[in-house]
DNA sequence: AAATATTATGGGAACGCTCCCAATTTTATG
DNA sequence: CATAAAATTGGGAGCGTTCCCATAATATTT
């Protein structure tokens, strides 16, 4: 029961602690009749590393924190995966913290990881006006943070991947108005986001230039929950405003919007086309299937760990923005 | 730059590093003004404590894994939320694993955690039958698992947090009978799991019982994701099999039979009554919503980390299983 | 054959923390 | 006032690794 030790292993094999350390890290200055015993042995015995004393020896916990708005949607977790595909197989370990789009509690959290020592921090924030102070905190106290999706304004010196929201809102709003459609409603995400304000600038470029803009078809929305794009739209038909399109900050805004119209009798995409922005499973499970922009949110992930790595090793690298592509998904909730 | 250290806090204060460490940890042998001192510097000089030292002292490594056969519903999150409520205020981190319901990614993932030199794993199993040896070593190894929802077998001297499947599967059924249904079609999840089978044995004594049982109605299925129910279904249809009702194993296996009926046109409840088990937001967010069985999800996730805990605390204290309530929701894809 | 370079091993300090065991001071007790 | 008891502090070992600095053994060069 009583864990093996490299002292153990030593004592076993009537070597060194240094001999033995050298072969299980794998150490040049060693030969390799003695490595391969040592290793036989390890494996005999059942060795396994004690992390905690490596990590204090180090100097380094080798844990990173991942600050996530939300997690009913599959969105962290398909970044998630990005980031641990990178960050497992080095031995590092990822500790997952959800906020549920409250910056006090994303600011809790981002005090908890700093009490577990994380090295560093892959965030995507809930409010980008909020807990700058705490970011600016931890950046000075030595832990590098990493933004993707949803990142901060530049007055923040911090590396981010993300994708052109303004480019792929106006890549949407163009297939929407291809499909005809010209009373085209936003439900606009919260203020305090740039994504919002970039998606909506989308948005209205392409209704401006096509002469179709309408300050009445933007409707603002409080939270990101599939109840609010239901509000959303209740709202709008009990105005009687009249509309042929949505175009949504996110695919929980449109998939809770689709519901009131479907509830109402509204056909979809007859006499409403869809579209949003997702990069999930969502998209798809819903009927109709939700025409949405699609980040590569696995690839993100990857990018961030790489970000995040790239920092830890040197404080000093300059920060970067990484731009990812989208493919936009056409499906049937936009086009028949 | 440099972290403050205990010896560092020392020095300052003119105090030894026992007197320090007491008053950090809150220790009586103190006098209550120089812990008030100590407090104080801690805070000026911004002392973090560094937990791969304690943990290299206690002999823990004070991370918990925890491991589940996917993250596209929100199922898991909701568990992991129970776990983090009752983990992070006592300074455990969790580290979450993915296997998209592969028992060799399971085992893999196990490994990984090992490797971590976990205190202990709380798991959601993907197949009852290949992972026991690597359970069997890790428990010989003294790492304490626990088992929620799905649960392998009693050979496996472990804790477990679970439902009753039979009992809750056996309501629903009685559910959609009230509701005039007889040709009720059974979407069973794959033999391996426990709880397919349980819930099929649910199904099949309600069938019974009420004269309507048809072998022909029951469709296993390989996988648990939303194509495989639409493949279900589909399978069924082609082969002209007629049925006003389904009962899926899960969520996502029925809302992709549900998104197969709905493109052919098959009204639901009307023509086709649906029910299943679920306890996520995903069975709000589709139209129309769908009737199932929540188990208290954030609730089974706090019984898991209780029982680790109590676990790690005492290794030979008594396994138990915790039965909890579910609730049958009934929405608008099984009544009108 | 002597000198140097190379290779392989061992000894032991250090990482930061906790906690046992004194040592000292203060308070209570007879 | 002496003695015991309690309260407070300090010294320092040890948790398991790693790695610097010897030392010893072997190989290579003059």
């Amino acid at each position: 029961m009583k864990r093996i030790t490299v002292k153990d292993l030593a004592k076993h094999l009537l070597l060194s602690t240094s001999t033995v350390s050298r072969a299980l890290l794998n150490d040049k200055n060693i030969h390799w009749e003695t490595k391969k015993k040592v290793l036989a042995a390890a494996k005999e015995l059942g060795y396994k590393r004690n992390s905690a004393a490596a990590s204090l020896k180090y100097g380094q916990s080798k844990n990173i924190g991942f600050v996530v708005p939300e997690m009913v949607t599959p969105f962290s977790s398909k970044v998630l995966r990005g980031v641990q595909e990178v960050l497992y197989p080095l031995g590092y370990r990822v500790i997952v913290t959800v906020c549920d789009e409250d910056p006090q509690r994303e600011r809790e959290n981002l005090l908890l990881l700093e009490e577990f020592n994380v090295d560093g921090i892959i965030i995507n924030l809930c409010d980008e006006s909020k807990n700058h102070d705490i970011y600016q905190q931890l950046i000075d106290q030595g832990i590098p943070l990493v933004f993707f999706d949803r990142t901060p304004n530049e007055s923040l010196n911090v590396s981010k991947v993300l994708i052109d929201n303004f480019f792929y809102a106006s890549d949407m709003m163009e297939h929407l108005v291809d499909q005809g459609r010209k009373k085209i409603v936003h439900i606009m995400g919260p203020p305090s986001l740039r994504n919002s304000q970039d998606r909506a600038k989308g948005y209205e470029e392409v209704m401006d230039k096509h002469g179709i803009y309408d300050p009445a078809l933007i409707i603002e929305v409080e939270g990101l929950g599939f109840e609010d794009g239901k509000k959303a739209i209740k709202t709008l038909m009990d105005q009687k405003i009249d509309f042929d399109g949505i175009f949504a900050f996110t695919d929980t805004l449109a998939i809770g919007a689709m519901n009131y119209l479907l509830e109402n009798g509204v056909k979809i995409p007859n006499e409403v086309s869809m579209g949003s922005f997702s990069g999930t499973e969502l998209a798809t499970m819903v009927y109709p299937q939700l025409s949405s922009v699609e980040p590569p949110l696995e690839q993100m992930g990857e990018e961030a760990a790489r970000l995040i790595l790239e920092k830890i090793k040197n404080s000093d690298i300059d920060c970067r923005d990484i731009f990812l592509k989208a493919e936009l998904k056409i499906r049937s909730s936009s086009s028949l």
